[in-house]
DNA sequence: ATTTTAATGCAACTTAGTTGCAATAAACCT
DNA sequence: AGGTTTATTGCAACTAAGTTGCATTAAAAT
């Protein structure tokens, strides 16, 4: 299933500020913040950017990181993969894939390691 | 160290407020908000108590967590454990202490899960 | 006991995110 | 394709969580 259907059939509509914000957030190599994301796309309304980060978690088109700043960050849900977020200088930074973890009785959908980073650490 | 030393030694002190939000943090089961804290305590100034968790949080005698309600939860860092965030209910549960994860070149202090609980997967 | 200075308590403020609503535009339906 | 329906947008106003400035208070050092 396309991202495109995933929208569709879940009775969202394909309009040009979602196709934006998705083509945006595709080459982000991070999460990113409502924030960073104006300063990529200054045209978007804050409430059209919310509200689309709202329903597209819904369905898991995105996935939202509270930041130990107050602030949000998101990403596409393409690969499933932890995050780390740095205490020190509040970097969130994508981790390579690791095998689920099983927890009995839970459903864990994502893992966030909290810490200091390498280059803090120095 | 107990608790009192690691405030003094940090060049903190110990007053009124501080000596009651330590010991209405040192019942809980789970970390609390602000919100839940005044319940447990309405004398309590806002400022007096974030100041005093970002007091705490800086030589690690308090651990915040940040919820996916836009609030934050703190609890005393005496035994480190892994949290669980339900995305449907909005709990916060502690877990058992797990192994420490290594990961190359980080400094892992906390880790989060989220995801569905028990009661929200009936 | 006196002095020093960190911490408190209040009010005002900031910032992230939400809400109400009229206008717009997808997508559905002949 | 044209008309209708209804989700979505964009704006402004609002809310809620947490922060800041400052005069007052009270730990703790002398």
């Amino acid at each position: 299933m396309t991202l495109n259907e995933k929208i569709t059939r879940n009775g969202f509509r394909l309009t040009a500020p979602r196709k934006k914000i998705l083509s945006i957030l595709a080459i982000q190599q991070q999460p990113i913040s409502f924030d960073e994301y104006t300063l990529l796309d200054p045209t978007i309304d804050k409430s059209t950017f919310y509200r689309t980060m709202q329903s597209f978690e819904s369905v898991r088109i995105i996935n939202g990181i509270e930041s130990d700043t107050g602030k949000r960050y998101f990403e596409l849900t393409e690969t499933i993969h932890p995050h780390f977020i740095c205490q020190h200088c509040h970097s969130i930074v994508c981790l390579p894939s690791q095998p689920p973890i099983a927890l009995q009785g839970y459903s864990i959908e994502s893992v966030i390691y909290k810490g200091v980073c390498p280059q803090c650490l120095k």
